[in-house]
DNA sequence: TATATCAATATACTTTTGTATAGCGCTATA
DNA sequence: TATAGCGCTATACAAAAGTATATTGATATA
């Protein structure tokens, strides 16, 4: 395969915890609809809970401290009154756009050699609809 | 940001469902894991099982058959006598490993930018030890 | 005064995911 | 005969993740 791919071969631990670091996150059902959204700008709370299709605000609230606390969402408060709060991706945070564009492109790619998965995704339309 | 990113923008379902797609491929403790051994080569079930640190058999082998199901890993019965079972990524499942490569830089660079994150990983080095 | 918005938090609950442990039928080796 | 390896499956349980619903204190609007 790739040469990269030999060095992973190789294994060292921080390749492995690299990795992990990428896979966390993406962990979970919210966290790619909150990135997906935050890659086209800041946001507001309300903003957020509103484009990303049935999530709660519980989840909302622990999902945007999770991405705080991994340094993929920066949290900025203004003080108006009252108070505003604006989330946005950090450098490293929109930097996920191309491991996002790589699932992208594997997804497409995979479900054209799949029909198996195709007519499941026409099921899960239905479930979206 | 990029030309993609703004396909993405007017968010196509069929985009949805790709990027879904990847996501389940990883989603779990230990899809990442099998799918990493494996991309060194087919392997057979106890194989698997010596080289994921810490997987149980009931584990692997519903990671498997779910795997299989999504088309990323084909499996092999061989009829010798007891039987051989070998398992193998799919031409799709190989192609995971741009995704992987891609998960790997961003977490290389992600750590580099982020100090906390390097102290935690030395704390998951010793869980890990 | 009543209702709505903002940015959440609290409590209780259900579902999903993962673990622990034992066992199956088969065969090869000690 | 006893033990070990192979490729799993069964049962029971624990932990993690996600849902539902209500509420907070502040302000703005009808």
């Amino acid at each position: 395969m790739l040469k990269e791919l030999e060095e992973i071969k190789r294994c060292p631990v921080s390749y492995v915890l690299a990795i992990n670091d990428t896979l966390n996150a993406f962990q979970g059902k919210w966290k790619m609809p909150i990135i997906g959204v935050l890659l086209f700008g800041k946001k507001r709370f309300k903003e957020i809970e509103r484009e990303v299709a049935k999530i709660t605000p519980r989840m909302l609230s622990q999902e945007l401290k999770d991405l705080e606390a991994n340094g993929i969402v920066k949290r900025t408060v203004y003080d108006t009154i009252p108070v505003t709060v604006e989330y946005e991706l950090t450098p490293s945070g929109k930097n996920l756009s191309t491991v996002v564009e790589s699932m992208l492109e594997w997804g497409l790619q995979h479900r054209q050699s799949n029909i198996k998965l195709k007519i499941t995704g026409k099921e899960e339309l239905r479930k979206m609809a």
